[in-house]
DNA sequence: GCCGGAACTTGACTGATTCAAGAAAATAGG
DNA sequence: CCTATTTTCTTGAATCAGTCAAGTTCCGGC
């Protein structure tokens, strides 16, 4: 983890190296699941100490942030791979999919309206394993899961 | 409007058709613009009848909810079609793109870890021409555009 | 080892959204 | 048309993720 901050010009702290190691071995974590990993490592961070470092590894290119509607900040530490993601409606759980093109943006839109796209962020809608197996929700009442 | 929201059991009220005509004729408004409209019409309306009433239509079909992360929601009334949108990294300016393959979800994920997929929703990053043409932006600033 | 600036701590604050209780108004039935 | 029943709206408070600001600590170059 020191490596990698160094390689990226970023200072070598203990909470960026704890943020770093909770997000790669709890991807798709929300803050506050970060917050309470990290502590557990460090009792004394400060939540604010986390959203920083969160937000500086952000912009540096090691993490990626990704919000799904309805949900709060998430974050990982694949990048660079253009992958997508697969939210569960009922209960929120987030995985990976891969983007079977590979590069940004991987898809063409069909009418840009003069826009300079850059990506394509695909999110993928449904049920997990788990949910569709505890609860098969009928056809007719999908419209009032939380959106 | 009336007609609209009988053919779908929904009462007929004041506020529901002035937010209803407000996100017809104001599409991708967040829901503050949306409460502004609609007091021009019903000065009186509530912050809480109008989030009832977005909830209400989002619930009903009539409305969808958009919400690109780091944007609060915002509400269109075109719905049904599986369209998607291009949004502006700079100023938040959204726009419709037409799917190219029409029915959900329009794209197959690659591996879907078990979940059963109902939509694919995507969102394409980039910059809109007004922003392209007021400020030119070099390639390496890009990563710092708010996410 | 010392200095300067980046990073962290503390604590207050913001703003979108939600909750809750009661008042008002819309449909169904008479 | 009139009342009952239920939904919707008003009012006002609460929540909670995230941000701001001031001061302290610590990293890394010299």
């Amino acid at each position: 983890m020191e490596e990698l901050l160094r390689t990226h010009d970023l200072r070598v702290t203990r909470p960026r190296i704890a943020v770093l190691q909770a997000v790669h071995s709890h991807p798709h974590a929300d803050t506050h699941s970060i917050i309470d990993h990290v502590r557990e490592e460090l009792p004394e961070v400060s939540h604010q100490a986390v959203y920083d470092v969160l937000a500086a590894l952000t912009r540096a290119g090691l993490l990626r942030r990704i919000q799904p509607r309805g949900s709060v900040a998430r974050y990982e530490a694949r990048v660079g791979d253009n992958h997508h993601h697969v939210v569960c409606r009922t209960c929120g759980a987030v995985a990976d999919v891969d983007c079977a093109v590979g590069v940004s943006p991987c898809l063409i839109a069909s009418e840009d309206h003069g826009y300079v796209i850059e990506e394509a962020e695909v999110i993928y809608w449904g049920l997990c394993p788990e949910c569709l197996a505890s609860n098969p929700i009928p056809e007719h009442s999908r419209k009032d899961a939380r959106v």
